[in-house]
DNA sequence: TAGATTGTTAATCGATTAACAATC
DNA sequence: TAGATTGTTAATCGATTAACAATC
């Protein structure tokens, strides 16, 4: 009914290494920066840059450019990145832990409030501070945390492919509102459900398909 | 000059969706799958499907369908995952560590001849398999391999990034021909070096971005 | 033969790029 | 004022989807 316009995803996933570029820029005590500038030093045209920012509401001034500070606030608003997501991490393997250990994600709002694995030699473990829960104590883990106002709304699945859908299932069940999928599969979700696919397996694709062009020349 | 008109990215990067499909059909003994199928299964259109599968070369055959046998060889050979790609891996925390131990890239063709850290706590410890040696030790490392004719052609940078620039540069020096590059950086290397980022934040900031849409309808 | 499926050409859609006016 | 930069409209490009003919 409200069919908001959807907005480019491409130009959405640009903006991260924008949002980068302007912390770097703030750390070296710049106040302003051009689009110019930005598109010089990602390699990309100024227009591009230019749309991209337009979709998060700021605008610059000509002869001058933007405003680090207020575009930074613009794109980490845009982004939701301003906000915390309370998360559940499932499966503590290698890949689990790397995004627990990356302090990134904490910046951009990731808030993790419950690590789960099915693996008994890891219960009772501490990985970054969270204890390891077992996966089947989920649904009471959720109990005590709903007394205490927290409220879970980003699953992470960090399992391997043959045990993602089941996460994805019981994540479904208590309730999230949106998983963020690191195992090789496609997930069956409710419509209602926000799932977004790490694509490991589809860079490497890109990489060896180039490299086998190369090859070919 | 003999520009050879570049290939969707968009279709190579569902076919390793596809190569899952038909693994998964093959293992329940089937030989042949239609498009039709494959696009139901993946919740996408058919002719999306027929359209990304005759950039491999393969054709199918009316009322019948795809032979799998054939279809699987003809996605492996094209993403260059029927030969072995040498592969250096630089820095072995949980990300690295997640990598090596992953199995799935060890079939898509990646070959790691060689693991590097700059980290002492780790010099000489192993990793699936593979002995971690000191990042400065690279180079003689490499004299060894190329005296028992291995050679070395992609680097994969799973090092901080503050790290990565470096670790890149001294990659080229040893003369990969590609990199893979999983550091939140935008690398600088010579225009013939092939390089492939791999998108955490970029697809963090997507998952936010739509949950955050979510939230103001 | 009828129907399902492939393969291909044409139409549509969306994102990128070009052109240019507005502005500090 | 001149020049650099923003903001916007138009043109181009490429990918997706629709339409349909070919075929087993």
């Amino acid at each position: 009914m409200f069919n908001a316009k959807s907005l480019p995803v491409p130009s959405i996933q640009r903006l991260p290494s924008y949002l980068r570029l302007l912390e770097e820029a703030k750390a070296k005590g710049k106040h302003v920066v051009s689009c110019t500038h930005i598109a010089e030093e990602l390699g990309q045209l100024s227009v591009q840059v230019r749309k991209d920012l337009a979709i998060t509401g700021v605008s610059g001034r000509p002869k001058v450019g933007y405003n680090i500070d207020e575009l930074i606030n613009a794109i980490r608003d845009f982004l939701g990145w301003n906000q915390q997501t309370n998360a559940f991490l499932v499966g503590v393997g290698n890949l689990g832990s790397a995004i627990l250990n990356y302090d990134g994600f904490v910046t951009h709002g990731l808030n993790i409030v419950g690590v789960f694995d099915s693996n008994p030699a890891l219960r009772g473990k501490t990985v970054k501070g969270h204890t390891v829960v077992p996966f089947d104590d989920m649904l009471e883990y959720v109990e005590t945390l709903k007394e205490n106002d927290v409220f879970v709304k980003l699953g992470v699945i960090t399992v391997p492919a043959s045990a993602a859908q089941e996460v994805a299932d019981k994540l479904v069940q208590i309730g999230v509102r949106a998983v963020w999928n690191y195992a090789p599969t496609v997930l069956e979700l409710p419509e209602s459900v926000i799932c977004e696919n790490v694509k490991l397996s589809e860079s490497f694709a890109v990489l060896t398909n180039r490299m086998r062009n190369q090859d070919r020349r």
